[in-house]
Order: C-alpha cells, then structure tokens, then sequence
DNA sequence: AAATAATAGTTGTTTGGTTAACTATTGTTT
DNA sequence: AAACAATAGTTAACCAAACAACTATTATTT
C-alpha cells in the first residue's frame, strides 16, 4: 500500500456521499425523462416499497425508505396528484393512512424497472461482483456506524 | 459466491446512490450544529474548494463541486449572506465572479474540519484501508461510466 | 375515568438540485 | 465592423430534505 493511497476524510466524505450519488441520481432522472417516465428518484423509492407490499402506512413507507414523515407527506401528495397511488383510512386506527397503488402506480413498474435496470447496468459497467460485495458489506457497517453513534 | 450474493438492480442502486449518503449527510449536519457550526454540508462543499484555492469563479466552483450554475448562485448568495465570502468582479472579464474566503471563511476551517473527521472516523469505523480503495476504484468506474454514457 | 404519553400525519420555513429562460459580456466568423 | 456563437451568471418554477411546531387519535398510567 502506498502512502500515497491513503484517503483524507475529505476523500472519504466526497466518495461516500458526494458526486456518485449525485451523478447517479441525475443520470437515472435523465432517463426516467426520455423513457416518458414522469417519476423522480424518491417517488420511485417510494412506488419501490409499495411494489413490494400495497397498502402500507405513511410511517411504514417512512421507515423503510430512511426518510422523515414530513417528507412522506409531500412525496404522497405528488404520488396522488400525479395518479400513481391513492390515500385510504385505516380501517380500525383513524391516525393512519394506508397508501395503495392505483392501476397506474401498478401498470408502470416494469417500464420503471427497465429503465432502472439500464441505468445500474451502464453506471457499473466493468464492475466486479466481488467489488459489488465489497460495497455492500462496507455499506452496511457504515449504516451500523451512524445508526449506532447518531443518538 | 453464492446466488443469494447477487444484487437487484434496485439493490444496487440503493446500495450506490440511497441510504448510505442520506444517512452520511445527516449525520454531519447534526454534529455541525451540535459543534456550533452553521454551514450545510454543501456549504461546505464550497468552503473546501475555496480552502484549496482561493478566489475562484462560480463556475470553477460548479465544475469542482458536480453542480450547475444556478445550484452555486445561491450557495454562494447563502455564503455571502452568512458571511463566510465575499463576490468581486473580475478585474478583465466582467462576465465572471470572483469567490473569496472572508476570515471568517478561513478562520472557521480547522473547527469544520474537525467535525469531518469525527465524522468519518466514526462512520467508517472497522472500515478497512483495502475496502476503502476498492470502493474509490469502483466508484471511479461508475462516475467514467456515467460521464461517457450520458449525453 | 381523567390525565398523560405515544403515535400518525400535516404545515411552514429554510436550504438545495434540476431545468428552462433570461441578461450581460466576451470571442469568433465572415 | 457586424453577426453570430460561446461563456458567466441570475431568476423562476418545481421537487425534495431537515427541522420545529402543530392537530388528531390511540395507548398507558394513575
């Protein structure tokens, strides 16, 4: 190992959450854009979880996509207002929301899924599975870290 | 490796672009306020480049940084607002901005710097320097990648 | 049963990213 | 020199994140 490989934490900070992510994010909007896809990012994240599980709470979709309720509130609200999922009330507890995909929200997932796909394919192109892992293991300390030490 | 070892596309994503950086962010702009700093993290995006060399154009800085134009107009307005910097006119060309550190931009470097690395020490606890490196080369890849496949 | 705490969600404010449209200035072409 | 293109920066619109303060409802304590 060089000396000269050995990364600031400026370095760090930059490669763990600076301009990939950015770069990634831009990229994939780009192409949700010529793909007809009339989606952000973080509405995806959000149709993501409910392609998984329909009907979820407010707080649920929350918790699972790491945001704050405030920013569930109004990534709904554009969710509904665009058509892609409708608000119901729970059933027996009147604080909760349930949100349910609409034929929309349900009829879009593969087109997403494809531009998704070729978006990850050509981002990592060259990548190795064993760095791919690498990633992901160091990722998930790194989610331990903060989630131990942030009180 | 084993089958269950092979990532999602979305897995991938989230893994390059999802919680990891929101979480990092966060987490830095707790301890900034914790430590009595008022910047944002993109505040300090801008600091950092300004620390290395003084009095750059905005778009020097938008280049350094992976933002746009207007991205940096108002970075810099919130800067000159909590007056970390100042602008100055070119002396030649009177299209351009020049971007200089008050002392209060220079003095407040050691105390940000500080929180950056606790920052990172922390969140990158048991991390290792090989893990580190190869996920700097894979993220190199991914943003070569992205800069040759969009348009 | 009444008071209190906890939970679910909303609203307002500030900051930042993206895109498009715009002004001003400088550089290039003919 | 005039027309055109390129560059630097701003403004406005929309979406999203963070935080604080808020309402409504449900759960727990006493």
């Amino acid at each position: 190992m060089k000396t000269a490989d050995v990364l600031t934490s400026e370095n760090k900070y930059d490669l763990l959450a600076g301009r990939v992510p950015l770069l990634l994010n831009r990229f994939l909007l780009q192409k949700f854009k010529l793909g007809g896809i009339g989606l952000t990012r973080e509405q995806w994240s959000v149709l993501a979880i409910l392609w998984k599980e329909d009907g979820c709470s407010q707080q649920k979709i929350a918790d699972a996509t790491n945001r704050d309720k405030p920013s569930i509130t109004r990534l709904i609200d554009n969710l509904v207002k665009e058509g892609f999922v409708k608000r119901e009330h729970h059933k027996t507890d009147r604080r909760t929301n349930l949100i349910y995909l609409t034929e929309k929200g349900k009829n879009i997932e593969q087109s997403v899924m494809n531009v998704v796909n070729e978006t990850i394919d050509q981002s990592t192109e060259g990548l190795t599975q064993e760095q791919t892992l690498i990633i992901r293991d160091a990722f998930q300390l790194i989610y331990d870290n903060i989630k131990r030490y942030e009180k």
